[in-house]
DNA sequence: CAAGAATTATGAACCC
DNA sequence: GGGTTCATAATTCTTG
């Protein structure tokens, strides 16, 4: 079940006889369902460590606010944080 | 607020400085900054591992969707035990 | 690409410029954020009168927490019908 | 119930008899719910009414997301405004 | 006042 | 590719 093609019309027991097609699947999702879960477990760890790194700047005395805005600007283009720079001063000088 | 100036109030090594912060400090904020960033990359990393198990899921006939909607299915089972337990919880506090 | 620069090439009106933006514009400008702070502020005043509420409560005695977890109730039923059929939609079209 | 005083500890008959108390905070509780529902609604369509003037803001080729920053930044002292930027220029400095 | 929970805002992914 | 929904990030509020 669950998927578009390949499915056989008909009970599990035809399933079994016509050569375990099914159950193929039902192992093949569970791969999928289970590969998923583990990398996804993992990018919770990664994010455990991350937020580990943190407290510990805090602990520092640094400003971790300040530090994200830090690593925004460094995942951007600097075009980009110009452009955006450039539009803020716009706007606020609108505004007066 | 350690964070907040420069402070060469100290030891020899905070004498020099980079534009306002004591060469040691930009040196560990640059270590904090940089192994978030690799950490971050990882996470991307990871991200990217999943989406290809989606596709390949998609190639292989089944629907993503419902994939994704067991995932969340998985997931959401301790949480909701969790929650009927916080219910529980708070109720014979009440009536206690 | 509208707001991106000045754009002084048509009417009359936007000849009067103050600092990179036409001034009907800033006019504009100045009448979208005005609007939004009015609201905001509005939505702050409700949030208040809520809080309000929750402290008298406090006060005759009830459980606040007990009255957010009735609130929380309530609103999620019609959200869990709805999700409800989306699952159900969901399984439909993978059997369909 | 629900509440940690006032709470006769029979039956509802008794209730009744003794001067219909749990009716009244039974009518109290009703009362504090609906009144917090109601302000909510009313949060609610003032949500509404922001995104609306955000769309039309970029119909008019206003860049929503400046104007975002706009609010925020009008919403903060300007003491904490430039303490911000001067702390964010400062790690600028030190990571080069 | 700091930690944690809850709400709100932002950014990404997906579908049309 | 534009709009919408969903996941993640940030802020706010509450509590110990």
């Amino acid at each position: 079940m669950l998927a578009h093609e390949e499915q056989d019309t008909a009970s599990a027991e035809t399933t079994v006889q016509t050569g375990g097609i099914a159950a193929d699947r039902a192992d093949r999702l569970r791969s999928i369902i289970e590969r998923v879960e583990r990398l996804e477990e993992e990018r919770k760890a990664l994010a455990g460590d991350i937020k580990d790194i943190f407290s510990e700047a805090k602990s520092a005395g640094f400003d971790v606010k300040i530090i994200k805005q830090i690593l925004k600007l460094r995942k951007m283009e600097p075009a980009q944080v110009e452009e955006q720079e450039t539009l803020l001063d716009i706007y606020r000088r609108a505004l007066g």
